[in-house]
DNA sequence: GATTTACATCAACAATTGTTGATGTAAAAT
DNA sequence: ATTTTACATCAACAATTGTTGATGTAAATC
């Protein structure tokens, strides 16, 4: 095992067990010993329980903003917007899981100031997804509706996807699930 | 102020705290700051920490219950039994914001025993929610997919209800919510 | 009026928490 | 061959945790 592989099974094991009981419930105790070795050692590997829980959200919040900037810049109409957005939160809830459900459940623990910073990260998130609703609403892509009720509702029909993928699922799976909110978002939004 | 007043105001004092903060990372100490008494006092109101989470789940988990038991038994539509229950959801979390986000982020603090039970009862709900889904498909009332992935995404969309209500929302924006989420569903699903 | 119930404070407990320092060894890099 | 890096253990710390017992007072019930 290389250096680099034993820094990544730190983190797997480290998020697994963050994803499971919870970031205050785990300890550095609980860590140390799904690694077989003595607490103290966890520190070889992160400088704090907290900067493990800041670099995996600020490290996926990060993948999330590239993803949504670069479908922003293209012409698309506001549907594909949308449809563009749900391969993306699938694709990354599939291939990280773990860090995926922080985003939504654990940010809460980060101390004040990198409290502030994520914060105001998913707003701008958020503000991405209200202007494409807000645009695709006046242009009539949309059914008529509150942007802001349908953004929200919008983000939290796909926020919950890695629930799905935690225990390991198929490419099938994951096909079939983008395929349904797909058409869930399709038949309730637009017009 | 009357005796029941001041144990529902404890209540509503450590629900909001957990919710805020997260059962494990809120204190009995938080709560008697936020009471303006003693730590020891909250033992006057309280048997223990997690009696205050085990209550919050079971009793409102019971109307859950209650609410989809009565519903199934009324010859409805599997279209009508959806609607049902979005409104049950909607009801819920309006008029008990923080106990119906217990039911989503908490449960997993219980103890063993208890996590069984609740695990049960969760499970027996989410059997009722996939049943009417499996008689939809076959009836030709819902558009043909998966009835797991269905079930799994519909309970999804109405599961963060809650996060609208916790503070204070107008009855004017309850009724857009539901009838919002009635047209997703039926746009999504039905055929 | 006497008694029970509800509410309050203080001090203290045992356990658990994240973290550090001292110390050592095996592997990698120079 | 020497030095640095990575990994490991042990003991201990200060702080925080849920909870209890002793003790007292005000309010409600009888």
């Amino acid at each position: 095992m290389s250096v680099a592989d034993r820094r990544a099974n730190f983190t797997k094991i480290a998020h697994r067990l963050i994803y499971e009981k919870g970031y205050k419930a785990t300890t550095m105790r609980d860590i140390a010993q799904n690694m077989g070795c003595d607490v103290a050692n966890i520190y070889n590997y992160t400088k704090s329980k907290e900067s493990i829980l800041e670099q995996s959200l600020f490290d996926t919040s990060a993948i999330f903003h590239e993803g949504i900037k670069k479908l922003m810049r293209n012409e698309l109409t506001p549907k594909e917007k949308l449809i563009e957005i749900i391969k993306l939160h699938v694709t990354i809830s599939y291939e990280r899981p773990y860090q995926a459900a922080f985003l939504i459940d654990e940010w809460r623990h980060l101390s004040n100031e990198k409290l502030n910073l994520f914060l105001k990260e998913r707003h701008q998130y958020e503000s991405w997804i209200f202007d494409i609703f807000n645009t695709g609403i006046m242009s009539n892509d949309f059914r008529i509706i509150d942007p802001k009720i349908a953004s929200i509702t919008f983000l939290s029909s796909i926020r919950w996807v890695h629930n799905q993928f935690v225990n390991g699922s198929s490419p099938k799976q994951r096909i079939e699930l983008e395929v349904h909110l797909t058409n869930c978002i399709i038949g309730g939004y637009c017009s």
